[in-house]
DNA sequence: CGTTTTTGACCTGCGC
DNA sequence: GCGCAGGTCAAAAACG
């Protein structure tokens, strides 16, 4: 929770650029990336090279260590948030962040039930269901299947393109219906998951009433299959990550976790990163969307995921 | 021709 | 019980 500033700001989602420190300006960074540049690109005596890479292999460690243990730091300090937020928002019900209609009880109230369970990996999981003994919230088994896991995700898109209700999340998804809802004028779609019936999913797209350029994602229930994207990404094609190196941000809906992407904001962004990327190889870049995408569109819960990618590179690293 | 999307009809829950 | 609104179904159309 109260770690300082400076700890904060190294670990804040930067994490995926971590191997892109290869490229930063702190001096002892430098020094020992430059010995490797110079190993990449012109030949050094094989005792310069086995030291330099000695010398680097060693400092990767000592990081990636480091990196472990910030990860967990974060993970415990994101519960904690999360769970002051959703006592918060528990002892706080009218100051709901969207506007659900006040007739559709069900879903603000699972919600809040959801919510005043105190049951954090609850709240996440959707596990809550077991601890919670009020009547309303065991009314039949279809609500609890719906509860298992429900989670919102932000998406910007273009400005200009206001009819499609596409969001890119990596999972192929069929759609089934739409609806125009009488909170918002734009149509509400109904997407199920390709892999139903095996795979319970379900995703509402609608377009935000206050920012039309924002798509809002609910999802319902959790995948019970692997992310499509991953195993493109291991059998060697890339072809479907159109997330890209996008900015991005999470934060806390009443519902649980939510991810904002910005689908539009890569060109700009990238300009005002400009003088660091253009120093970053293809293939950094390439392999950091491919982490990012997959990180953030895989589960809300995604700090799991983020930790099991690092370590699979802290490895990686390791068993050169 | 198989798969996906569209769209009107139908079902269900909730408030009055 | 009725009406409203959200959610789902399924036949038709569109697409690759």
């Amino acid at each position: 929770m109260d770690y300082s500033s400076a700890a904060y700001d190294d670990t804040s989602l930067d994490l995926n650029t971590k191997p892109l420190r290869l490229f930063d300006d702190t001096p002892i960074k430098k020094e020992a990336q430059s010995k490797i540049l110079i190993g990449f690109g012109r030949q050094l005596s094989p005792d310069e090279e086995s030291g330099a890479l000695l010398e680097e292999l060693q400092r990767v460690s000592a990081e990636n260590k480091k990196l472990t243990e910030m990860l967990t730091v974060m993970g415990e300090s994101y519960n904690g948030l999360r769970n002051q937020l959703l006592d918060y928002m528990s002892k706080n019900p009218e100051k709901e962040l969207s506007p659900i209609s006040k007739k559709r009880k069900s879903e603000s109230s699972n919600n809040n039930n959801t919510n005043s369970n105190n049951n954090i990996n609850g709240a996440v999981n959707g596990n809550s269901e077991s601890s919670s003994s009020d009547g309303e919230s065991c009314k039949k088994p279809r609500e609890e299947n719906i509860k298992a896991k429900i989670s919102r995700a932000y998406v910007r898109t273009e400005a200009s393109d206001t009819t499609s209700l596409v969001v890119k999340d990596g999972y192929q998804w069929r759609k089934y219906g739409q609806k125009v809802t009488r909170d918002n004028p734009c149509p509400r779609a109904y997407f199920k998951c390709s892999f139903a019936p095996s795979c319970p999913v379900k995703k509402k797209v609608q377009r935000s009433v206050e920012d039309q350029s924002i798509l809002v994602a609910t999802y319902e229930g959790e995948h019970n299959h692997s992310h499509p994207s991953q195993i493109e990404a291991t059998s060697g094609s890339n072809r479907c990550m159109t997330l890209g190196s996008v900015p991005c941000s999470t934060s806390l809906a009443s519902s649980g976790p939510t991810i904002t992407l910005d689908l539009t904001k890569s060109k700009s962004s990238a300009d005002t990163k400009s003088t660091k990327t253009k120093t970053e190889t293809p293939e950094v870049r390439k392999f950091l969307v491919e982490q990012m995408a997959s990180s953030l569109t895989k589960d809300p819960d995604f700090t799991k995921a983020l930790a099991a990618a690092i370590s699979g590179r802290i490895l990686q690293h390791n068993s050169y």
